[in-house]
DNA sequence: GTGGTCTAGACCACC
DNA sequence: GTGGTCTAGACCACT
């Protein structure tokens, strides 16, 4: 389900909190679904338990789980995840990665067709 | 010229190089131009002189700088910045990151406007 | 009679002391009155029955509910609900919370209309 | 500085929280302002550096710290904590309080003088 | 079974 | 020197 890089330089912990944001917003997991208990992930992934604890308590931060004690991780439903902080975020990011590709000569229509091409995630 | 955030999280090393490249980008800095030597820039942001010299290294690596030993730094011309590998580093970041806008609701709209409303650079 | 939400951080059965604390302090159930059964609450809450045992056992030692044999649970009348031991906790959870909400901010005249508001409960 | 008790129930890691919300409440330590270091810290409580470590994080979420790397943490100017979610916990947590203190006899009057008296925490 | 806490100790990046 | 990441393994609370 997640695929982990150990040589990359971004920790462990992130790279699963990155797939799993993935997961979700491309609708491979659903709100209210159970996500791998700590402990199972930790094994299929080869990883200490510690470390997949951490990206749970971190996705868990940022919205995107809840957690029933002694019953497990479940994906937050979407309305759950609005934040207009993290939007803004977003914003900058995506203004400054913008900036810098149009100094590199990208291709502005293929920019804007990525956009236009992408579902909206609302079904 | 440049600010310096010593409560964000990026590294200040980072965020240097990061100045430098909108510096560049929005052309408040020309090709062949120098830039300050490290001593004077660590003196003037009251940042310690490692942390510039790493990120002059880096803006070097980049493709940003070029140095002439005894002279200084200087601010490489376009052609010398183009690199493939590093546009698509930038599309991957880019992708990543409007999918996450749209996933939280982000306006297409606003986002294509943002685009077509930037300036190509120098052609 | 008694909301649960898993997704809270609260463990269940402090919920459920906590929803019974609720009733009693207001009046829903009264004293010697009797109290749904271990199984009954627990399959009418969808909750494991040990969950429910646990809260039960909790509110006996904090002097709510005393248990008949054979019989079931029952609201203990109020002066056997006194225990200076817990006004105190009380008191200092009282003073911490306070304590906090002013740093914040938060309207002192507001809080005082709060507490002259509020019924006493029986006299 | 903080007390810790390694009998209590309470979370190590909670306590060293709580302490420090204390110190900063009470303006025992100032914004801006050095806090230790997660070494020593950890070294003069007799306590692991992951736990303050643990704790110090949590602080930085809830907006109390922040951190500079290789340099330490800090803590946050006030305005920098404000948190209109935070102030509604509070509430919350302030009404169940009184709702019960009242319900067991607690003076209304000692309750008012006691908001009454505290500082605002604006100086 | 689940997650949560804590320890001990290693290694890395940043300043 | 600083904080950040990761591991290994123990113990506890909740369901």
């Amino acid at each position: 389900m997640i695929q982990i890089d150990l040589k990359s330089r971004k920790p462990i912990y992130e790279q699963v909190v990155d797939g799993f944001k993935r997961l979700i917003q491309t609708g491979a997991i659903n709100p209210d679904e159970r996500v791998p208990s700590v402990r199972d992930l930790a094994k299929s992934l080869l990883i200490n338990p510690n470390t997949i604890q951490k990206a749970y308590r971190e996705l868990e931060n940022q919205g995107y789980f809840y957690t029933v004690l002694g019953q497990g991780s479940f994906v937050c439903t979407r309305d759950a995840m609005r934040d207009s902080e993290k939007l803004e975020r977003l914003w900058k990011a995506f203004k400054e990665t913008v900036d810098e590709m149009l100094f590199h000569g990208a291709d502005k229509d293929r920019m804007i067709a990525y956009i236009e091409g992408m579902e909206c995630g609302i079904k």
